[in-house]
RNA sequence: CGCGGGGUGGAGCAGUCUGGAAGCUCGUCGGGCUCAUAACCCGAAGGUCGCAGGUUCAAAUCCUGCCCCCGCAA
């Protein structure tokens, strides 16, 4: 089928080669403008990027998707579908209308929960037994359109935003493809979304993974694997940025202040929250390495009874009162009742 | 030239400013104590102090260049 890609990051590049290997013709891959990223701001090429340059497929860039300019580009390749997956941009009407068989988007999660643009991280933090992955007809509204195809997994106990990021890229790059037979053949089956049943997640902020520790021990846990390894999740220690990678809960209360470190062993550091403790197990301090926690405890001495802190209001950077609390975001009615439009 | 931290026996750190015998907490190996032990005691092995030059009687430490790792910012 004469396919154009769009998609930006990683999570986009294997749906790419899947559309590649299974024989398509890729007439172009859209993603986002190259940007100075990563130390000593060097421009980088997008991951889809870089896949497509391997491919030798042509490249487009625009700023805004919607300029009729590069409009016209599109529709002159006369695809018969576009595949959109972690593109970064909203698609105008007039492009939407040009393939056809429409443009389909490939949603990490199990529409209609979790429209937006970090259900990955959500379906962890809110501690989601499954998660999955939606192929939908896209609509003119974010993550609005008619459901194709859906496929779910189960989340593991000790699952992360990159696992499971992993987990749902692969996934998507092999529903896509079945979805795409459906379509040639006819026998595609369009879903409305329940709106009543759907709810949104906004772009994860770095500030959300300033650990409150005053939260219960589960939702922190949680927090650490779903902002794991982006932004991760931190603390303040001895006037340094902490970042925890990996802890678990404990079921036992301490007396002593939220954050307060109760128990320090040899090979273990316990820390009071809200409800419940943590024990920490994979800890970076700003400037190292990630290391297990006996590492750590080998080289620093942390007495009992320390207090970690929070970024927020330590120092120069503060973030006011408003506190994200990714934990048990409600669903959002505001989204009910929105009007869905559906295209033929 | 975006800002900053760091590379010291297997691990994590100190020592660098104020040059002059390689340190600390562990791990490993051997021995001892013990019903026993991840506990305790005794002993041992193991290091080109990131690389290359320079200064010096003497460099982990001062100077120059390079490599690698990491945090911030984007």
């Amino acid at each position: 089928m004469r396919i154009i890609f769009m998609g930006t990051p990683d999570f986009s590049v294997p749906a790419l080669e899947a559309l590649k290997e299974a024989g398509h013709e890729i007439l172009a891959v859209v993603t986002q403008p190259d940007k100075p990223k990563g130390r000593g701001k060097e421009i980088q090429m997008t991951p889809v990027k870089e896949k497509a340059m391997e491919y030798h497929i042509p490249v487009y860039q625009p700023v805004k998707a919607r300029d009729p300019e590069f409009v016209k580009i599109l529709s002159d390749l006369e695809p018969e579908l576009i595949v959109v997956i972690a593109f970064g941009q909203i698609l105008p009407k007039a492009i939407l209308d040009i393939p056809k068989y429409g443009c389909v988007n490939i949603h990490a999660s199990l529409l209609p929960k979790y429209r937006g643009a970090s259900p990955i991280q959500y379906a962890v933090i809110n501690g989601e037994k499954e998660s999955g992955v939606t192929i939908m007809m896209m609509a003119e509204t974010l993550d609005t359109g008619d459901m194709l195809d859906q496929e779910a997994i189960a989340l593991d106990k000790k699952e992360t935003f990159g696992s499971l990021h992993d987990k749902l890229s692969s996934l998507g790059s092999r529903l896509i493809l079945k979805t795409i037979i459906k379509l040639e053949e006819g026998t595609a089956v369009r879903t409305p979304q329940d709106d009543l049943k759907t709810c949104y997640v906004g772009m994860i902020k770095k500030s959300m993974g300033d650990i409150d520790w005053s939260m219960d021990a589960v939702s922190i846990e949680r927090l650490i694997r779903g902002l794991n390894p982006w932004p991760s999740a931190y603390t303040v220690w001895n006037g340094k940025v902490m970042k925890l990678w990996e802890a678990e809960v404990v079921d036992k209360e301490y007396e002593g202040a939220y954050g307060q470190v109760v128990e320090a062993g040899r090979d273990s550091l316990v820390i009071k929250t809200g409800k419940g403790s943590l024990s920490i197990r994979k800890l970076q301090l700003q400037g190292k390495k990630c290391m297990e926690i006996d590492a750590f405890l080998r080289g620093y001495q942390i007495a009992e009874g320390t207090v970690l802190e929070r970024l927020a209001g330590t120092s120069s950077c503060s973030v006011g009162k408003k506190v994200e609390r990714p934990a048990g975001i409600p669903l959002c009615p505001e989204s009910v009742g929105k009007k869905v439009e559906r295209r033929i």
